[in-house]
DNA sequence: CTGAGTTTGTGCCGCTACTAAACAAAGTAC
DNA sequence: GTACTTTGTTTAGTAGCGGCACAAACTCAG
């Protein structure tokens, strides 16, 4: 009888490696009960079994022993899984031309809280991204949950490796600022804790309504958005943002969709930045924009308040066979499986649905890839989601390593 | 004393997740030594070593024990790995305009043997992809290698997931004929052992560019290329192709590179398919196209021939300027890491390299993504190599299962 | 209400494919 | 020739799984 046992089993021993994708299941609602995370596994019950209790234990998800409502077949009911909803959080942060925004998020992509700064956006990146990171910390504070790190969404291009904003214009900040790394230092400064991630917009956006929202399922998601000037792309492939080899990919705005349309500061004329943007829009209605609220805005009340203005109408409709034409020519590169879009573009599609799909139909080639489902995009605040799936996703990659037990 | 002996261990007890992986890193020149190789799968030189030993043992690369010439640098030196010569090859097809070809295609991309059929293509693909096929099937008996299956290159787009032909217009096929079908029909037909697949020419010369040519180690790369008529375009994303959701992705002939210009089958005008194809060269050069042989070789006399007659000095650079926009264009979508050309294109790069960079970096966004590398293609029919990449994917996933020892 | 059938959770055993570590081999540097 | 460096090999150990048997929790038929 000496002391060396065979092997003294450590309380883990299993479930390690499938420990991310596991959650990543849980996180994006596709695994409800133990029995479907097994099946989406592929691993067998004993495996799923201490995950899901490995899960549980980090404080990231619950296993609902109680099975309640459970019902549907026969059979023993399965555990329910749903996020722990006083698990840790992800801070968000965005920025935009109307102003920003701060808000916790949960695992799910749930909003935990928010707040609104609506304080006039200044020309120095460095104020506003304090601004909002306090803002932030506030939150965080008053919740007085766990932070997994913070996440940022720029109404810019941001280049890769550097993080710079390359072309923050309704920003008024200067072209090349640095805002990976003042976003990450003034989140240092605040004394929250996690890494800082910085991402465009609209990126994130598709992000989120990838992860939790029309996108769900999709494997090669297209997002088009348009906010204020300027239309932005976004591309997320098997899962994963496909932000191009510096980070550009997916600036659809100069695509040519108006051959004989009005000149556009690159160089061309007719592109899809300015035939399709609220300017455009409010410009072909005959309207003149005001200063006092962002020209998103402007276009939305317009097409609330008169719809059946013969000015709206014909705009509306020129905008789309604009629109349709630059999405087709996406589509013609890109053969996404699912298009979604954003601010101004989708109100345009519930205006006038049939025409968006039968223009992209038409100008797709042999039509087969034209059929491409088109929807609105379904989640408030798309983009401060997907900000947070930013803080996330080192989570989802590795939960124990992110959370400090077992530093890998 | 029990018989049960603690283990008796089976020959091969590691490496099996790795020999896949391993296979990769020699296929394309990227494990030169064990050494390396051990590097590069990040295991422990015990791992190395097994997987080495088992890829020896399937017959598909040598460990060459003797260093001989090895030198460098000081220590032991590595044992040299290289691509078994005499191991099993893939059956390649191509069908083009003048005629087919088909080629034996080993590990590592050599072409090791090939047989041009020039034989007028007729309209019927059964009877053209027989004579390939046949043509495969005497080479291989010649070589009396084993064939680890067969793989088409088709100049069309081919739909996915049922792999028909879409617009095999200048074969005079009809459109929307099954060809993955009738292929691995002939190729069951004959014999030929291993699954048969079927690829658009472009997609697959981008897919063997990337491994053995001048896309290798690139993570985002596109390739443009233009053949007979209109203008095909690939893209491989991490040492994958990206074919879209329904194959249909790159179908770059319809971007617009010249508002003023010809009118395009597609409706629009000025469309790259019609503006910088060789009809589109051979047209702003002045010269009447003949039918004997196909355009792409008749630009090319022409080009060989004649490069300082003004007629052909203005075509060029006007096709370098329309080419010019068109990548731009898609460099503002994709943001590749490099750009690899053929065909025309490649023609035309060599003609005036400098131009064509200016005007793609004068038209991207912001110059950088528009400093991206623009290439030509160095292999030898990559097209063809291309289609045997297809056929040795199964053995590079998972070699055991695929080469029949172990059916996974 | 009872027993059969179905589906899910759990504990135990063993295997497979790895790592770790010590050692041997084959070169270079001085 | 000796020290050092780097690579290959052998052996022992083990993490992280699968497989299996069994228990648990339901439905359903009668």
């Amino acid at each position: 009888m000496n002391g060396k046992a065979t092997t003294t089993r450590t309380r883990l021993d299993r479930g390690r490696n499938a420990l991310g994708p596991a959650l990543e299941l849980v996180h994006t609602g596709r695994a409800p009960t133990r029995a479907v995370l097994t099946a989406e596994l592929g691993v067998t019950r004993a495996t799923a079994g201490a995950v899901a209790a490995e899960l549980e234990a980090l404080g990231l998800i619950r296993v609902d022993s109680n099975p309640g409502a459970a019902a549907g077949s026969q059979g023993r009911p399965s555990h329910r899984l749903a996020v722990d909803e006083k698990g840790p959080v992800a801070l968000a942060a965005q920025v935009h031309a109307d102003g920003f925004r701060a808000a916790l998020v949960g695992l799910g992509g749930t909003i935990v809280a928010t707040a609104p700064g609506c304080v006039t956006v200044s020309a120095d990146p460095a104020q506003v991204l304090g601004a909002v990171v306090d803002a932030g910390a506030a939150l965080l504070r008053e919740s007085g949950r766990r932070c997994v790190g913070a996440g940022l969404a720029a109404p810019s291009a941001v280049a890769e490796p550097e993080g710079t904003a390359l072309n923050p214009l309704h920003l008024a900040w200067p072209a090349g600022a640095p805002v990976r790394e003042i976003f990450a230092e003034r989140v240092r400064a605040a004394g929250i804790e996690g890494p800082a991630f910085t991402g465009n917009d609209v990126n994130l956006a598709a992000l989120a309504e990838h992860r939790h929202g029309a996108g769900r399922g999709a494997r090669d998601l297209l997002c088009v958005a348009t906010g204020h000037r300027g239309v932005g792309g976004a591309l997320v492939l098997d899962g994963r943002l496909h932000t191009g080899s510096s980070g550009l990919a997916l600036e659809v705005g100069h695509l040519t969709v108006n051959p004989e349309g009005r000149p556009c500061h690159c160089g061309s004329r007719g592109c899809l930045d300015v035939e399709t943007d609220p300017l455009a829009f409010l410009t072909a209605a005959g309207r003149v924009p005001g200063p006092e609220v962002s020209l998103l805005q402007q276009s939305r009340d317009l097409l609330r308040t008169s719809p059946d203005d013969p000015g709206v109408r014909v705009a509306v409709g020129e905008l789309i066979d604009r629109l349709g034409l630059g999405l087709a020519g996406l589509v013609n590169i890109l053969n996404p499986d699912r298009i979604i879009l954003g601010g101004l573009h989708r109100e345009l599609l519930d205006a006038d649905p049939e025409r968006l799909r039968a223009v992209v139909a038409d100008r797709s080639l042999w039509g087969r890839s034209g059929g491409v489902p088109i929807l609105p995009c379904t989640l408030d605040h798309n983009s401060l989601v997907g900000a947070a799936e930013l803080a996330w996703q080192p989570v989802l990659d590795d939960p124990l390593a992110a959370l400090g037990r077992e530093p890998a």
